[in-house]
DNA sequence: TCCATATTTCGATGAACATCGTATTATCTA
DNA sequence: TAGATAATACGATGTTCATCGAAATATGGA
């Protein structure tokens, strides 16, 4: 057993600095252009076409145009997985601020995997789900049970339209952080969408990081059960 | 959230191919000469001396020395570990041969992770002495019970012996074949050499790969309640 | 003491590759 | 149609780094 080409191939992509950059920016799941993800990169536009083509050639990224715009995002929920791995294996903390240190916390705490929530509480939210039979966990998959339609249904998340998207329902998403599973695919991403609709949480603008509202820590306590601290 | 720089340290080394070849090398936990090593990677043993160097400043390897000889192996079971996950990352399968093809299907079902059992049959395991209530999980720990010290005992597995040692008695270690945790640390050491001791499986010289024997069959069948059916 | 073996050190070489300047293509706007 | 902007293409440059030959160091055995 070696470590697989497609591997190394992977590892040698995101050794390099800016093309790291460059994909931790695209982390967010969303469409961002070259030239932006060069300024983020502190490259000039032609590194960082020269980078996105490759990563666009190794299937990291796909790129859709619009006029004069390119805009690039990450291929898939896979690749963000992978990343999430790469950017969460455990390493000695080397914590040097104290507003690094209390932003870290917060990622752990509630923050964005690809489209759908990420970090303790979503982990929390899948046990919940899980322990009163609105989901059942079968290999990498979350299966929603006829109790659960009824509950998403209450919340307002449409089971029935999800489950026509293309792209897998609701599989177990490793969580880096808990080292545990939580929810993702299309149900994953629908929840997420509800909580922004209903205002349970915010998201910020440049980072990964997810805000529960007041509104949301009622939210989740009448709808989860959750009590949320903090 | 950015890919930390311990991490991309990490990817660097593991990118390159002899070193890539040389951490596979010592992915079996043993002790290996640095010609050895320079062998299997077909460099000179300049070439491996320079690696071995780098991969010993960045604490992936350690060298006791003896003689003219130096021995490496890999640091810790936290690299042991951290490798598994770079060498099991799913990926698109690319089987070329069926030779390969059923020799992956023999490390998926049972392999040793440093030093330890890992792949179908030790997750399978694990579970059965979580259901049997002879250990419980605790974070990222595995605590034996009393029910579980009797069992262990019954077993001939020295449980007050492989607690004084100064390494993790039982972490919970990710499975990246079957995605769930087993059991590692000192007690998944000393079930694995119990296993070799009474015969139960056999290790293959060059190979990660585990056989269970039909003497295994039946003592599964006897102290685990596993029936094997391969 | 002498030679063989294991390993490291040093220096040279060559290949891989990120970067950017210049030029080109495509698209939008006035 | 002309100028501005977004992005890519190509070629030159410089750096990083794996590799190996030559030589040095350390150890074991005869």
């Amino acid at each position: 057993m070696s470590i697989h080409p497609n591997i190394t191939a992977l590892t040698a992509l995101l050794t390099e600095k800016s093309r790291a950059t460059i994909l931790a920016a695209l982390m967010d799941g969303k469409f961002h252009t070259a030239s932006e993800l060069a300024y983020m990169a502190s490259i000039k536009p032609q590194t960082a076409s020269f980078h996105l083509s490759k990563l666009e050639e190794n299937s990291l990224v796909i790129c859709e145009k619009h006029g004069r715009f390119r805009y690039f995002r990450l291929a898939n929920e896979e690749v963000a997985n992978t990343l999430e791995v790469f950017m969460s294996i455990s390493s000695p903390p080397e914590i040097r601020s104290l507003k690094q240190s209390s932003q870290l916390k917060r990622l752990e705490n509630a923050r964005t995997c690809y489209d759908h929530l990420a970090g303790r509480i979503s982990v929390k939210l899948t046990t919940i789900m899980l322990d009163n039979g609105y989901i059942e966990k079968s290999n990498k998959q979350f299966i929603v049970t006829v109790k659960g339609e009824e509950f998403f249904n209450n919340l307002g998340v449409d089971i029935v339209g999800l489950s026509k998207k293309r792209r897998s329902f609701s599989h177990a998403c490793l969580d880096w952080s808990e080292r545990t599973h939580h929810l993702g695919g299309a149900l994953g991403n629908g929840l997420f969408v509800r909580y922004i609709e209903l205002g349970w949480i915010e998201a910020r603008a440049n980072s990964r990081e997810i805000i529960i509202t007041d509104k949301g820590k009622i939210g989740f306590k009448e709808y989860f059960g959750l009590e949320i601290s903090i």
